[in-house]
DNA sequence: CTCATTCTCAACCGGATCGATCAGGAACGA
DNA sequence: TCGTTCCTGATCGATCCGGTTGAGAATGAG
């Protein structure tokens, strides 16, 4: 999985969010864009992906804006990927066992080691929530011990 | 780190080098091409990618062809990755705490983890050599017991 | 009712990358 | 000298990516 500014500027977003949470009201796309310095029209557009996927909700007209959907210990940041950068996984090779991606010599002990990979991937952003991620950046958390191989 | 079919075809024609190493002499494109059913001209330009990593050598001429420069157990699959797709990371985004990109609210915190994502994939795939992949498809060995999170 | 605000939608664009091919050229051995 | 085989570099079409543009439609303040 190649994770895209697309992906990463999604999730500054949220972050943004999450962290004037306090207010209440919706936020705009151009205060977040302020905010977090990302080109505005670009941010819509992955916003309007987000409310599809149903991790904010939007209101129109004067002061309208965006709000997060669900709290944000239960938004994590592997839904947040998925929603704008597409599925997770770490390339788009057949599954092992279908259409004759096997046929020749070990290749489908390939396969699974990308699969193998793709799945760690998913683990470890599904480790994280903008709860956890916002309370990092506030310094009120250290970062979460990491288990190495 | 999107791991394309070039890094795919790399380890399928590798396997298939180590799976016939006990032949002794140079394996030729056409016949790697053959036995892996993988683009010959195609794989050409894949392999003098990883002649200038340093992982296969050349002898051109009659009989010529290619060979594993180094044993099956010392090539790891995140070796070949690297020569032919590039380093392993999963974003190209800036270090952090530099060129300003953590100047806006918690960016800094994101970075980390996607770098942190990038080093779990370069752990997963250098803990698979050309010798232990050719062992699983031979049946020779089980699958490695993985450390889940 | 009117109007500014704000989200929504769809098209478009330049550049990069990717998978793949093609056409020689250069080394090697018989 | 000649065929085999690797080597080099150019090229190609398709796709994606980051980003812009421009018009439209809902909303609420006045």
């Amino acid at each position: 999985m190649r994770i895209s500014t697309r992906g990463d500027y999604a999730c500054r977003a949220l972050l943004s969010l999450a962290l004037h949470i306090d207010k209440g009201g919706p936020t705009s796309v151009r205060d977040i864009a302020e905010r977090t310095a990302l080109p505005q029209p670009y941010l819509e557009q992955i916003l309007l992906a987000l409310k599809g996927a149903g991790i904010v909700r939007s209101k129109r007209g004067v002061g309208g804006g965006y709000v997060l959907a669900r709290e944000p210990a239960e938004i994590m940041v592997s839904d947040i990927i998925s929603a704008v950068d597409g599925p997770i996984t770490v390339g788009d090779f057949g599954a092992p066992h279908q259409d004759g991606a096997c046929d020749h010599e070990g290749q489908c002990v390939l396969l699974e080691i990308w699969n193998q990979a793709g799945a760690h991937m998913r683990e470890h952003l599904d480790g994280y929530s903008l709860a956890s991620i916002a309370s990092i950046a506030n310094g009120e958390s250290p970062w979460p011990v990491l288990h190495e191989h």
